[in-house]
DNA sequence: CGGTCCAGTGAATAGTCATGCAAGTCCGCT
DNA sequence: AGCGGACTTGCATGACTATTCACTGGACCG
């Protein structure tokens, strides 16, 4: 067992050839690049696999209806205008207020046309529509739920977290939109 | 449809809990996150918390030993430096050339220093040193094991896959990096 | 009102992954 | 040679996660 040492390089091939795999197809399981690899040559078992995908630093993550396997880097960029939106949220500070079915983004001066562009082209669809003043843009939505469902999406294109709640004033108190008192 | 039960959407309120709750801190399991979720008001099994996950395309990501959940986003963020690095690198194409201990990175006329401090910041340590010239840039190792767990290392801050392979001519043909050859 | 649809959920379980342990290999050093 | 340590891997298994199945309660409808 444990044939191989002899090329000390193999585990690095290994490991090649595996982000290789990982970005031609999506894949689903450990299992499945085992057999992969098996067919290009490499004789490893899941264990290893295992270990390989920490160290490369791969995640699993959820896309469309099933997980498969990415480098940290590319599950970040799903679609390449969520990364562009991404972009823009890390660079201006933008705080979310709240009226009625319509989100109050504030932002800085002149970058509200950008961000509402950003948003009209990424994946977030749950609004209606966007509307962009100068430093201020408005996410308009149907229902409240849609609403809902749109603010919590958003909040994972968002940096760390320096936004305020989403409730009705625009309270001085850094109030985070994570807020997380009980259920009822 | 589902406009929103009648409990104001108890479940956006617990995926915004659980984004602040992996965001706060390393959580390495789900069975955690229900605990957490618990202590905080929200009565639900680790089913639910897989289907939020998904749904917020949370992924587990490995960092220093154990691996914790976090945003898409997120994951990809692991040192400020690594981020640079990586911004750097999809912006600017860089060629990998070898000769001998060094790896050779041809990129565009200026930006090698650049890219030379990015490197050298990064959590990317298996190099003894790099060298910038204008356009170029050389990254120097003590040993050929070094090199290699260096470029599969550095291949996972690339963005797809623009780059030549580390052979040694800079052929014009676009031979990918993740060549995949059988072992011996 | 009964009927139907459907999002949301828990329980149980199948599926998937990480890891302790032992073994094999490759050094370098004596 | 012989020894010891650092690496790497497979095996077996426990840890963790996704998913199927069944149920519930609210919304919508005639």
């Amino acid at each position: 067992m444990a044939i191989v040492g002899s090329q000390p390089n193999v585990k690095q091939r290994r490991q090649r050839t595996l982000l290789d795999l990982i970005a031609r197809a999506p894949i689903g399981s450990q299992d499945e690049l085992v057999e992969l690899l098996h067919q290009r040559g490499f004789e490893v078992t899941q264990a290893t696999v295992s270990r390989d995908a920490a160290e490369l630093g791969l995640v699993k993550v959820p896309r469309a209806d099933r997980h498969i396997y990415a480098t940290a880097e590319a599950a970040a960029t799903g679609n390449a205008y969520d990364t562009r939106l991404r972009r823009l949220l890390e660079d201006i500070p933008v705080r979310i207020g709240r009226s009625g079915l319509s989100l109050v983004l504030v932002a800085t001066p002149g970058s509200a046309g950008a961000i509402a562009q950003a948003i009209d082209q990424s994946s977030l669809t749950d609004q209606v529509g966007t509307l962009a003043g100068d430093n201020t843009l408005l996410v308009l939505f149907e229902t409240e739920a849609a609403l809902e469902r749109w603010l919590v999406r958003f909040m994972t294109f968002q940096p760390s977290d320096e936004s305020a709640l989403p409730s009705g004033r625009p309270s001085p108190a850094a109030s985070r939109v994570a807020n997380s008192e009980a259920p009822r």
